[in-house]
DNA sequence: GTTGCGCCTTGACTTAAGTCAAACTTCAAT
DNA sequence: ATTGAAGTTTGACTTAAGTCAAGGCGCAAC
């Protein structure tokens, strides 16, 4: 598949005209990241932003004694790096690939030079970024407002939607990761998965997790009701 | 003083032409807001956004049981509201004025209609949403990485930046403000201000707060040290 | 002045969640 | 199959920070 129709596909450039997406594949380098490589670490220069084409990666940042906030996963078609971009000089926190992730590589030179010419562009790339800025707010929200099974409650039911409205999904993420995703440890989590257990709001699988009790499970997040 | 010379001064608009400066000024509103009354709710439909031009505002969220943890308190020349406008929709938090608060309004039909002509006004507005982003960042970082006494010393620490490095600087929030902005409350604030005093970190006026050790203070805010 | 109302502080207590340590499960690699 | 490393669970314990309640301070309004 050439570059061209790659990025036609991908969401962010959508409406863009054929002609904008080959300008757009011009500038575009193909790159190959493994499991467990860094795209870049926090306070890095930043040079440019990526599309991710397949794999998984995580956007994080460590404290000093080691403790890690996950701020997103992000898969297929998913930009990042992107905000530094536009703000210039550093990346804010850490990117490293949590599977095999092939992506395309935007040089923030190049590509701002672009943006300066296509307002279409630059209108999808203000949508892009308050999306984020919107799921921040809320992750804010999450780690300031509600406790850890709030938080997990908010998370289950977010994947749940995510699959279509199905009750079960798989874990694509493993419970380590889980935990770091909603500011707390594997066995906190460990611990309150059993107790929504207990509750039977929701049951587990190998690798995957029924919710039995949507309305519960939103009842939590909301803060309208807590685990016994 | 006249809309175009008003939008010419605030560093957002920074290095547009005065051309530019006055199609901005035609699609502006000048508003006043007195102390407490909102901006927008929480989920209100939103139709554009604003800047500031003297006063106080908070951005904020109210868990539902009624904890509030503000994202930042905005002052003269702060824009506000922007991300509302390209991602669309609804705000993501609550704005209320803290004090008078005259500010511009600019609708976002006609704001967007503008960014689709000039690609300047588009890369400011996303340097613009780039900082935010950061900002939330940083503070998604100090609410899930540190604790609460790490976090009082990084705002400290950045107060006393903001005020030309002068080591003593007047508090122009109220503590509970102050506590609702660290995702803490009163008390606990209180007490740890008391050992940062026990430790000579800081000595507190009236309504001013004096650092005495810049040093110890980044130590605690970086997790090196840790309070008695 | 003095009254009253926010703001701020203090103390005693509770609690959610983190730490530490150990054991068990999975699964991939030899 | 065996090993080993990583992921996961469980239990006992600790701790940071929140809750509740009371009292003090400061300032504005009468």
């Amino acid at each position: 598949m050439d570059m061209t129709s790659i990025i036609a596909a991908i969401p962010l450039f959508q409406g863009l005209s054929p002609d904008q997406c080959s300008k757009l594949a011009a500038i575009a380098a193909r790159k190959y990241y493994s499991k467990g490589q860094t795209f870049f670490l926090e306070g890095d220069e930043a040079d440019g932003f990526y599309i991710i084409l397949a794999g998984k990666v995580k956007i994080f940042k460590l404290s000093p004694d080691g403790k890690e906030q996950i701020f997103h996963i992000l898969e297929e078609h998913d930009p990042f790096g992107e905000a530094a971009v536009f703000a210039g000089s550093h990346y804010p926190a850490s990117a490293q690939a949590l599977a095999e992730t092939p992506v395309l590589f935007f040089p923030t030179r190049k590509f701002v030079d672009l943006i300066r010419r296509d307002p279409t562009l630059a209108l999808a790339m203000l949508a892009l970024l308050s999306m984020r800025l919107r799921k921040l707010t809320a992750l804010v929200e999450n780690l300031s407002l509600k406790e850890v099974p709030g938080r997990l409650a908010a998370y289950l039911l977010l994947q749940c939607d995510g699959s279509g409205a199905l009750s079960t999904f798989s874990l694509d993420v493993t419970k380590n990761q889980m935990a770091a995703l909603l500011g707390t440890i594997p066995e906190t989590l460990s611990r309150i998965l059993k107790r929504m257990i207990d509750e039977k709001l929701i049951k587990t699988g190998p690798r995957s997790i029924t919710i039995l009790d949507k309305r519960g499970l939103a009842d939590l997040a909301e803060g309208n009701r807590k685990l016994g």
